[in-house]
DNA sequence: ATGGTACTCC
DNA sequence: GGAGTACCAT
């Protein structure tokens, strides 16, 4: 048996916004730890690791692990049925080929209950090790929000250089020129407005900005964005998620990494 | 000599958003009691009641009862150019063939005039008994709207279950099944918000989710609505319009009303 | 309440 | 493929 409740819709609500546009199906595997999914886009070009440890539920139970393959579409409609607010329970059994998700309203007054098959997926299940980069940038996640949207207007790829001073993000097309510069500013009042650099060496990849703008989705679940780049490695773009885990995106850089580069 | 002036376009405005995606043409009957509108959805399977009595408008002259035949496109169009707060007068001859409307701004610094052809539309003047039913329901507006828009997206039907302790909507799918359930809760303070009902026995009937998701278009004309139903008759949705009158809609169950039912 | 998006019909 | 319409999100 496994079941586990929050207490507010809205958290599972932004995480399937910032999983749907890449993924259409994955496994949610559970653990007596917590819940957490990995999977490659549809195109295989990136890959999505979402973790939700236990304490981030209200209550949690989790008998023994089971993995359950739900069609993020149709978890999508369902979340949607739900209130921001309503208290969330998801439920399954060890055996079954269903999960239950169970809505309630803060005033007691509205149950909902909806019931979803699950699927037999594939799961590639990419152990992703953890390992130290050359930079990484910590910034505000509107921020960078912002400038994938709007070099996107401008080109399709998107160079990040780092140095102990700032980040710059570039991009070019056929209308022109782009670039963003960020100055190193971890000295502001505001942790969630702070620009904070780690680096061992300066640093300029590139990225296909059609990609940051799906992991962008994810900017409702955190006021900060980290992202951690090492040479010819991927990107890893890291959103936490308060009390309970993080959603991670990986991005392998662009090849031609280098300023000649006109054919976007 | 037909007259009536309404101090808000907004209501009548409104009044077409509820009609005007189940009915193309309908006959506006006009005696000196009022207005009323029949009609039968386009597919035949749906029913229009519309009733706006006198005292509803801020003038209102009906010399002997005339029938105006209205593309209701039309008129929605002509009452797109009214502001909200525009009094509306309606003015037709008894001998005419058409319709002016008269928008006054509040200000009165502005009139707008829209003349309008009828047509000859074959009424077909239903009269709908006024029944008891074993079972009504009232709720909030907003919440059956929400209720019948979310199980749109499990099913093309919902099954509506009456007991004294509450009511209960499902609909099942390919992708599962969604059960919502509303306490009867008569004694929440705001009366707006309130579940309220009655009945002589429980009941359970199933509907067609397209044509509730039409009638919820009146959501905007009042805080309440209200289901009556009886086995083997159709239900009736109701949403009173304050002071005037009301809208009802009236829609068959499907036939096939037990939990066996696969092939929504 | 209004604007954007997504779907459906032509 | 385009326009109109309906729905959702802000």
């Amino acid at each position: 048996m496994f079941e586990a409740r929050m207490a507010q819709a809205a958290l599972l609500k932004k995480v399937l916004e910032a999983v749907k546009d890449l993924v259409t199906d994955a496994n949610w595997d559970c653990t007596s730890a917590g819940i957490s999914l990995q999977a490659m886009d549809s195109s295989h070009v990136s890959l999505v690791s979402l973790l939700m440890r236990k304490d981030g539920f209200d209550m949690y139970r989790c008998d023994r692990p089971i993995s359950l393959g739900i069609n993020i579409a149709s978890m999508t409609k369902i979340m949607k049925c739900a209130n921001n607010n309503d208290a969330v329970t998801l439920r399954a059994e060890d055996e079954g080929d269903t999960v239950v998700f169970t809505f309630e309203s803060a005033d007691q007054e509205k149950v909902s209950e909806f019931e979803m098959k699950l699927m037999d997926i594939d799961s590639e299940h990419l152990g992703i090790p953890e390992r130290e980069h050359t930079a990484t940038v910590k910034m505000p996640a509107s921020e960078f929000h912002g400038i994938c949207r709007d070099l996107s207007t401008i080109g399709e790829t998107v160079q990040v250089s780092v140095t102990k001073e700032g980040v710059q993000f570039t991009a070019s097309g056929d209308t022109g020129k782009g670039t963003i510069t960020l100055r190193n500013n971890s000295s502001v009042d505001e942790e969630s407005q702070q620009v904070v650099i780690t680096m061992q060496e300066e640093l300029s990849l590139s990225f296909a900005l059609r990609y940051l703008n799906f992991f962008t989705k994810a900017t409702a679940l955190a006021d900060s964005v980290t992202l951690s780049m090492t040479a010819d490695l991927p990107l890893v773009v890291e959103y936490r998620i308060e009390d309970t885990g993080y959603i991670r995106y990986f991005l392998a850089p662009k090849i031609d990494d280098d300023d000649d580069e006109d054919n976007n």
